[in-house]
DNA sequence: CACCTGACATAAT
DNA sequence: AATTATGCCAGGT
């Protein structure tokens, strides 16, 4: 099979931060990869692209800088999205009209 | 080893 | 404000 492959180190440190984002709020790839003091905002989205261990590692609550989505399980158009923002709704998490997350409810991760 | 791709970020247009 | 160009670095081929 093509899609199987153990997570790399550096995966699963991103993993590890990302499970302690709490309910209800988000934090950005950048702010990741600053926890993480290593790797690109960019790198920790194509880890997150692969997450294996969804739901524990909440992935959907990491979005972009300014607040727009970003992908979710290996998408950054259509119904997956919806998905990822349906749940940041049902978690408290509120939303702008032009679709992006209230900059309040962006946290620091770790 | 030499590319290529990707759930980004920022600066410049 | 919206789009484009560049830089970034990790992972796969």
């Amino acid at each position: 099979m093509l899609g199987n492959r153990k997570p790399t180190d550096f995966e699963i440190l991103v993993y590890e931060i990302v499970r302690k984002v709490p309910l209800g709020t988000v934090t950005t790839y950048g702010r990741v990869t600053k926890r993480l003091g290593r790797g690109t905002a960019r790198s920790v989205g194509t880890a997150l692209s692969k997450n294996p261990f969804a739901p524990e590692v909440p992935c959907h609550r990491v979005v972009r800088a300014d607040g727009s989505l970003g992908g979710f399980d290996g998408h950054t158009s259509g119904p997956r999205l919806q998905d990822k923002r349906r749940m940041l709704e049902e978690e408290g998490v509120t939303f702008l009209p032009d679709g992006r997350v209230a900059p309040a409810c962006i946290r620091d991760a770790g």
